[in-house]
DNA sequence: GGGAGGTAATAAACCGGTTTAGGCGCGAAA
DNA sequence: TTTCGCGCCTAAACCGGTTTATTACCTCCC
């Protein structure tokens, strides 16, 4: 706190020259001999200066950061892995451009509108992500009305006119059908996200054409609330039913782990009558009893690439297309060949070692960049 | 994108004044007559200007947003709540102030400290959020060497001379140990984290008090690292044991619910042979088989105190202190007296209503402002 | 009537950068 | 020799606010 930072002025009072003259060695531009530019740098490193963003961003009216609106409650925040993994690629890419990420997490969808009128009005923000697309989301209109640039996470090319990042669900969903047709089910339900939101939409789509492409009839689908009452509610409602299915994909973790201990609650054997299956392969998944099956994205490269393309976007650069591997299935415990009731098989040996089912070969588009075995590092 | 947001100049030039009478009109300071602060007020409205941050914050020198640094990997950050709440709890305050947070998740110490090196180098910022403190943590020199404002989240007022919003622990524990102890347990381990983290600390410093107070020797304690797979390992060297405990209660929920699966995979009955409690009320806490007994704390209040602290502090006020609810125990089916070994009780109905435990007579220090029910919302 | 005091408003400096317009000296082409 | 062009550098404008210094005017009071 003793002495106020150095400005570009002190530098330049130091190295005996103008004020631009500093800013053109700074920033490598042309307008200064090398000698000259050789004595700038070395007053600048003597004197620890450091470019004020402040001033910076006033200057060339950018504000150099952008934003991320988050509309969840903190309950389903706090239990949900994809943002932890989003933000994580989303900050990689921004800190080694020098950009900051602002982040707003608010309760309604009312006080989201009122976020991004504020970051717009303020200019705080030079561009926002956008996450937890809707059917008919009036935010990208709003966004663009605000002209705030917008990469939209999770919205396939095709369905709209804005820059977006994809990762295609539907591979891991017609993955998850497909192993458990393998298993030998016929009778597979679904526990779907809310039908406003594509991914939940998305995810029961695939999830009912790879059960008709299996040749069988899609069991009963249950639409839910990605929520872990939700998943428990929905579950009970399953295996209330007259002939309840012998295995349930869910469309994510949370609801799958809620329905798995309502399903054990209600003295079910699982995977033995019972088989599941997640989505999001979060962090707990390999270690609940039985562990989990779940589908893996990455959403730690999803959020890099979406980072690539805001601030392409903001830089009115072109922003190439980064490609993401597509999910995979990662085989655990929780899948089995249905009807082995009452076999009372030793839950002991039941969490072997992770599969992952990679449909690379299959789709030509998936591909596992890093280590994908997560069960026993 | 049309045309350009109205500038404090434009207002200026439309109510027919100068710059500066605008300014002294819209911030509500003497020097301008009645009506015409009113005449620039109904100027500025029908413009729709709006401040811009960037021309103000380099006016007044500061950043208008304060920092918090993450340190954690996304798998750590992701399956634990507290960072969600803390957040939404910052936010709060924040934006009823006009501040905005910058994030930044980063994924080791080094990183963390070259972080809060570029946030104040920059002026990106006016105060920065500790969490996560160590023992001998170097970051609040750091920070203080920077001249940045820190409020610390986790540290008791006597333990340094840093400004700090601190929830007690311990009578989370406390309540724990005595719950078990009512029960009957006479064996009770701990799993706490890692020695250089205070909270992992003095949760266990908490466990072994509270033991002693019942007039009982401490079970085993092992150290572990609050991550899933240190719970599993941890309750596998607890059930290994000669004597292994009747009751394990864990530093957090993470290391309890894989310690919980861990048990019941070997076979072990649940709250039957083995009573398990854990620490923070994770979302999914309610939703598992059986549902677990926990401890929980105000984080979102946290959150809330803790940028009333900073925020207090970047403005030189003076900052009254926000009195904080303690943890209560909230009481769930993972926990019965011991040696119910092999009654085969009907799992079903297991899963009755949550009880709070709340230590408000005893300690005088318990307040519980939220519903604290979530089991049936 | 003239100085003291107060209010309303303006002009201008300032925050810390970037960027444009322009001046000066010098070498090459006409 | 003149002129054009170019490299190097400075002065000044600019981004959008806040704040200080200053001026104009009015009132009060001796």
């Amino acid at each position: 706190m003793g002495t106020k930072r150095p400005t570009i002025t002190d530098v330049a009072r130091v190295a005996g020259v103008s004020k631009g003259a500093v800013s053109f060695a700074l920033n490598g531009k042309p307008g200064v001999g090398a000698q000259t530019r050789e004595r700038i740098l070395a007053v600048a490193r003597d004197l620890g200066w450091t470019p004020s963003l402040r001033g910076r961003a006033l200057s060339v009216s950018r504000a150099l950061a952008v934003g991320l609106v988050i509309a969840r409650t903190p309950e389903t925040l706090g239990v949900d892995p994809f943002f932890a993994s989003l933000i994580t690629g989303i900050e990689t890419v921004l800190s080694e451009r020098g950009y900051a990420l602002m982040l707003h997490v608010v309760s309604d969808e009312q006080s989201e509108h009122e976020s991004y009128r504020r970051l717009a009005a303020t200019g705080r923000v030079d561009g926002v992500f956008l996450t937890d697309m809707q059917v008919d989301d009036l935010r990208p209109q709003l966004l663009d009305d605000l002209g705030l640039p917008t990469v939209v996470i999770g919205l396939s090319p095709g369905q709209g006119p804005w820059s977006s990042v994809y990762i295609d669900d539907r591979p891991g969903i017609t993955a998850a059908v497909e192993h458990l047709v393998t298993l030998g089910h016929r009778n597979i339900s679904h526990v779907a996200g809310p039908a406003e939101f594509v991914h939940g939409l998305s995810r029961r789509a695939a999830w009912e054409s790879a059960v008709t492409d299996a040749g069988l009839t899609p069991g009963a689908c249950i639409t839910s609330d990605f929520s872990a009452q939700g998943g428990a509610d929905a579950t009970n409602q399953l295996l209330d039913l007259a002939e309840p299915p012998t295995a349930i994909v869910y469309a994510n973790d949370l609801m799958a782990i809620a329905g798995m201990s309502t399903a054990i609650g209600r003295g079910v054997d699982i995977p033995g009558q019972l088989s599941i299956i997640g989505f999001d392969d979060s962090p707990l998944a390999a270690y609940l009893q039985p562990a989990l099956t779940t589908a893996r994205t990455d959403v730690v490269g999803w959020g890099r690439a979406a980072a690539y393309r805001l601030l392409a976007l903001v830089d009115g650069e072109k922003g190439g297309e980064i490609d993401l591997p597509s999910p995979v299935l990662v085989v655990r415990a929780s899948t089995a060949p249905p009807c082995h009731q009452g076999t009372g098989a030793p839950l002991k040996d039941r969490r072997g070692p992770a599969r992952i089912h990679d449909r690379k070969t299959k789709l030509g588009v998936a591909r596992l960049d890093h280590a994908p075995v997560p069960t026993t590092s």
